[in-house]
DNA sequence: ATGACTCGCAACGCGAGA
């Protein structure tokens, strides 16, 4: 079995009491980390490796970064997104490790919707749409994980109207997912877990966590060949109740042999 | 209630997050 796990940690820094607490406990083979914050340099190499782990790290002073973290080697690391050159942004990591084609990936956010930050949320999208579309070239497992900051559907809220016009839930932007799932990849959790008002975010503010008023917005997409090897998909809700925790919780998947 | 938290920066409040 191979256990994947993605988690928007929201600092790497502020973050690795809780991150090497779970590595212990849960073990996954491969990580998929996003919101680093900080440079490669700065990355806790260390300690990651010290809980026999390689890391392929893509950093960015402040804001982003992202990191893929395997108990097996990571081969042919591809670390950025294609399709934007000028794109600096260290939002996309991928591999090659346990057979796996994996990429973590974190999102755009594209909030306000009327500045420049919606068209680029958009444009990656379709950038990642069309990477996702020749990875299937390959016929082989992939695993497409992250923070994609998109609610899929209405039930994915804890209230779709506070989200309507937002940058996670607009109609262009759930199309937007749909054409990568379109392709012919699977929601790993939607896949296995019918239930709605499941989440993987949880605000800060206002109590949200205390009142369970969150948004699905972590998700692992997998290749046919993936799916056709998913036993489990689930959301690990236990490092969110912690002190100092990220505002996302670990999302983590089981594929058969 | 255009607010509420939490982070990095090198700030001593601000931008960003979602």
């Amino acid at each position: 079995m191979v256990k994947v796990a993605t988690w928007n940690v929201n600092s790497i820094k502020a973050r690795l009491p809780i991150l090497l607490d779970w590595l212990e406990r849960a073990r996954p083979d491969v990580v998929l980390l996003q919101e680093l914050k900080c440079v490669e340099d700065n990355f806790p190499r260390f300690e990651i490796e010290a809980l026999g782990y390689k890391a392929a790290v893509v950093g960015q002073k402040s804001y982003n970064g992202v990191a893929l973290l395997s108990t097996a080697p990571i081969e042919d690391p591809v670390t950025r997104l294609p399709g934007d050159e000028a794109d600096e942004q260290a939002r996309y990591v991928e591999g090659t490790t346990h057979g796996l084609r994996v990429a973590s990936i974190y999102l755009p956010n594209g909030n306000p919707v009327a500045s420049d930050k919606y068209p680029y949320k958009l444009d990656w999208m379709a950038r990642l749409r069309d990477h996702a579309r020749g990875l299937l070239e390959r016929e082989q497992a992939v695993v497409l994980g992250g923070d994609y900051n998109v609610i899929p559907a209405p039930e994915d809220c804890y209230d779709p109207a506070a989200w309507s016009g937002d940058a996670l839930f607009k109609p262009e932007t759930r199309g937007a997912f749909r054409e990568i799932l379109n392709l012919g990849y699977t929601e790993a959790f939607r896949a296995l877990h019918a239930e709605p008002h499941t989440y993987t975010f949880w605000d800060y503010q206002a109590g949200a966590w205390q009142n369970d008023q969150g948004v699905r917005i972590d998700h692992v997409l997998l290749s046919p060949q993936a799916a056709d090897r998913l036993m489990d998909c689930t959301i690990d809700k236990e490092p969110r109740g912690k002190e100092r925790a990220s505002d996302h919780t670990p999302v983590v998947c089981e594929l058969s042999p």
